[in-house]
Parts: C-alpha cells; sequence; structure tokens
DNA sequence: CCATTGACTTAAG
DNA sequence: CCTTAAGCCAATG
C-alpha cells in the first residue's frame, strides 16, 4: 500500500462508516473516531468529511457534532441542504441543532461488535 | 520550516 | 449551560 495518497487509512475507514449510518439516524464526530481508535482525533473526522465531496455516495449531513449541532452545513451546496435532507429523514433539526439527538443518535460500535 | 486554522472533544472551574 | 485550556493532526499560508 502506498502511505502517500491524499486519503489515509483513517479517511478511508471514516467513509466506511459514515456510509453505514442508518437512515433517519445520525453519529457524532468523536463517535467516529473513537471507534477508529482514536478518539482525541475527531477533527480529522470532520477534516475527512471536508474532503468527501469527492465521494457522492458519503451521507455526511448524517454526522453532527456531540450536541447534534449542524456545526458543518455551510460546507455543503447550500448553508440549509444538510437540515433539509435531515427532516426529509425524519430527523427533527430546530435551530440548526438535532432534536432528541439521544434517540436519533446511532453509535458506530453497533456494527463491530 | 514555522504559524495558524478547523465540519471536534474532554476536563475543569 | 458557559468559558478556558489542552489535545489532536492534515492542510494551508
Amino acid at each position: 500500500m502506498k502511505v502517500s495518497e491524499q486519503h489515509t487509512d483513517f479517511f478511508h475507514q471514516v467513509y466506511e462508516i459514515v456510509r453505514l449510518i442508518p437512515t433517519g439516524r445520525v453519529t457524532s464526530y468523536g463517535a467516529i473516531a473513537k471507534v477508529l481508535g482514536t478518539p482525541k482525533s475527531s477533527r480529522m473526522v470532520g477534516w475527512a468529511m471536508n474532503a468527501s465531496h469527492q465521494d457522492p455516495t458519503i451521507p455526511a449531513h448524517r454526522v453532527v457534532n456531540r450536541k447534534g449541532l449542524l456545526t458543518g452545513k455551510m460546507h455543503f451546496e447550500t448553508p440549509t441542504k444538510m437540515e433539509e435532507l435531515l427532516r426529509k429523514e425524519g430527523v427533527i433539526v430546530k435551530d440548526d441543532c438535532v432534536q432528541d439527538f439521544n434517540k436519533v443518535f446511532w453509535d458506530p460500535s453497533e456494527i463491530i461488535q
């Protein structure tokens, strides 16, 4: 494997997990980072999302911060695209914040078991 | 090469 | 719940 690629293994693993997020559910950057074994590298998850534009199959709108705040909405095609997509999937969004975050939150560690 | 930034999180006060 | 501070590391200037 070549290491001097644009995407590291970390990025690739982030993409895989994000793709596995069920419709109508969301998860956090930290949860993903934790599953990957680097809980302190949640920023890199966010950076991976920023680079995920190269791959449209990645539902980046299902990834929010630990408070359920749509911090990355401004990086979409339009600032409102993220919450529009979430609402379409049944996620209640109020003031850029996911309501009932505890209910819709999806822990990536469930698929690892 | 050094400094700053950023779709973050945790701990402590 | 709010503010600081620290940790994290790729990307950018």
